[in-house]
DNA sequence: TCGCATAGTATGGTCTGACCACACCCTGAA
DNA sequence: TTCAGGGTGTGGTCAGACCATACTATGCGA
């Protein structure tokens, strides 16, 4: 049945069941890698499977030196993990770039319909878009910077259903085709007339949010990430 | 800007790179850790970190001994990677299972919703699910086979819609929370009237797709979800 | 007493080289 | 022709070393 278990998965398992038990939660730093290691009886090499595998699921962040803020530290980016996944499937063609826009849909008309679980952060979020809208309004924003607001925008209208599943799936489903992204549009003269078109769409998408116009707001971003994916391809 | 870049990341992204242009699909073997070393001028050690980071992200599977089955070879399971980050982060309570439960309904409704892409498939998972019900009618079945059951009824339905990723994430999901549901139930006295009742609600289910009742088996998978999680708390 | 340069210490990151168990393969004997 | 045996290359694991870094403690000088 388990003829080799491998080596990492104790210090995996070890620290999953910390984290269960809120022996270890955010903030806090695990042990050094040398004293796990002795700990559990196995080598640093393998101590360090363990470490590397929760840093790129985006549950510690590891730096030198020490002292309280160096070594492994809990963190909690559940996106990190899930748009390291998607984004490597999609280059080994796992999943295909119409999958990622139907999910992405999915999700972000699923966020606009839903009730709110606080009206406070909507309200927020609201305010804080109508800041990004603005800032993309500038004409002299690279397009690089023009979609990593954009991403922003799209995630914060999303966290507004207060679901972090589903905030997370969509932030990686974004960035999971960034590069994509990056790439569809060839020449900065073709990219002028679509960005105007988004900057049109963004406004009439965050006025039906602010006017509360929930069902408008997500027919809307439904055209809008269908148009736009229609101008990459 | 970049001060430290990872030596595994080096690996990482030629790999991504050959996947991307297709010089590496599925089923292809990789060359060996000691050739990928020397090729991009760093340790084994760090050739392996990128390995370990494939294996975990499901891109690909490693075994020992020679030959064309050894060594790391490009598999697709999506559901991998994520469901390990789901579990994590849920271990870290960066997530809890109330955003699980809402995002499977709201993945398996929209599934169920959803027109098959592809009506024969469509069909040959209306009679795979009639068999996973007809298994899970045995007494004899122990919980975790049950379980396990169980979850490929729901992600077998859910993949009627052609999308692998909302497919993956569900099976992520499922996955992620088949601890809290096995620790759920205490005692098997207990559990004997749950499992009549799901019973009835996964032949319900089957019953609204095979007559094409579509709407009618959204809105019954999601009365038997929340009558599940509502049995666990 | 205070301020600050310096040595000390612990961290993760990387490398080297070694040994193991395993699975295929190839050769040669029956 | 068959098949038992060793040969070879694979990932898995280990041990030990060195590095750059970042905090900490020391102690000197003002």
């Amino acid at each position: 049945m388990n003829p080799a278990p491998r080596a990492y998965q104790i210090v995996l398992q070890a620290i999953e069941e910390d984290l269960r038990k809120e022996k270890l939660s955010v903030g806090d730093q695990l042990p050094g890698e040398r004293a796990l290691a002795e700990r559990h009886g196995i080598s640093r090499a393998s101590v360090r499977d363990a470490i590397r595998i929760l840093d790129v699921m985006g549950i510690i962040r590891t730096s030198t030196g020490s002292g309280p803020n160096s070594g492994a530290v809990i963190i909690s980016n559940p996106s990190a993990g899930i748009s390291q996944a998607l984004r490597l499937h999609l280059a080994a063609k796992g999943i295909n770039v119409r999958e990622i826009v139907e999910s992405r849909i999915l999700l972000e008309t699923w966020a606009a319909q839903m009730n709110p679980r606080d009206p406070v952060y909507a309200q927020q979020v609201i305010d804080r878009t109508a800041v990004l809208i603005m800032r993309m309004d500038d004409p002299q924003l690279s397009r690089e910077a023009f979609h990593r607001i954009d991403a922003e925008f799209h995630v914060l209208l999303a966290s507004m259903a207060g679901n972090s599943v589903v905030e997370s799936m969509m932030e990686s489903l974004r960035n999971s085709i960034s590069d994509y992204v990056s790439d569809s549009v060839p020449s900065d003269e073709a990219w002028q007339p679509v960005v105007r078109v988004l900057r049109r769409q963004h406004k009439a998408i965050h006025h039906a949010f602010a006017t509360n116009q929930r069902e408008r707001a997500a027919q809307l971003l439904e055209e809008h990430i269908n148009w736009f994916y229609s101008q990459t391809r």
